[in-house]
DNA sequence: AATAATGTTCGTAGTTTTGCGAACTACAAA
DNA sequence: TTTGTAGTTCGCAAAACTACGAACATTATT
């Protein structure tokens, strides 16, 4: 196969804007995660202990979703011994929102031939 | 266990809005079912066999996604016989992009400790 | 009645997600 | 050196997700 610079996401069955969307709307699919990403974004940074008592959850499992948000690129997290603090990464969360934005706004008038 | 009016989401774990997001966030969690959205969001409506074509797996995959799109809320769809017409449920489209908008607005200024 | 067109549902297989306790890491303090 | 604090990683089990072909349902046409 010959490559080319305007060869990206070739042989990929979906965009790669669609791909990135999905990733993020599949970071954000579960209540767990929606509560982190609400603490998160109302104050500037806070540690894995305050999360944690804002959930429900064992702290392996608040760890998991935490790692699923980071992976997602959605928050970030900085060792500060022995705590952890997490914070809202600010690029990429303005990337999210405005792909949510745009998605939505594609239907800017009226659009339904269904009952 | 006394009931009461003010005592909605008992013995939930999370708020209602907060399963809801999730929910619909969930619901976009695929870039099938992002490319559907988008195609669906950009015309009045269309058939199955429309969606069908424009992605790269089978019918019954198709149906399914489908299916998960509209118990979301985020679609609705109508037999038209012989075919199926399926369209974005305004309603429900218009209460997401709100939710995820709000989510989205709480970091309205910059927010982040971590480097 | 048989055939065709258009989707949905069923059954199955493999993968991923969610959740937990237990074990582990890293550093600080006694 | 032992103990404590704060999280992460591991290993497991149950449930949910993704995908497909085959079978099915429905209505129209021959």
């Amino acid at each position: 196969m010959i490559e080319n610079i305007y060869m990206e996401n070739i042989n990929k069955d979906y965009t790669i804007d669609q791909e990135r969307l999905a990733r993020f709307a599949k970071a954000m699919a579960h209540p767990a995660r929606i509560t982190i990403l609400m603490f998160l974004a109302g104050q500037d940074s806070c540690y894995f202990g305050d999360i944690h008592c804002e959930l429900p959850i064992a702290k392996a499992t608040v760890s998991q979703h935490l790692k699923e948000l980071k992976d997602s690129g959605l928050i970030q997290g900085e060792i500060e011994t022995p705590k952890v603090k997490y914070c809202i990464n600010k690029e990429n969360w303005d990337i999210a929102k405005s792909m949510f934005s745009d998605l939505f706004e594609i239907l800017n008038e009226y659009k339904c031939d269904c009952k």
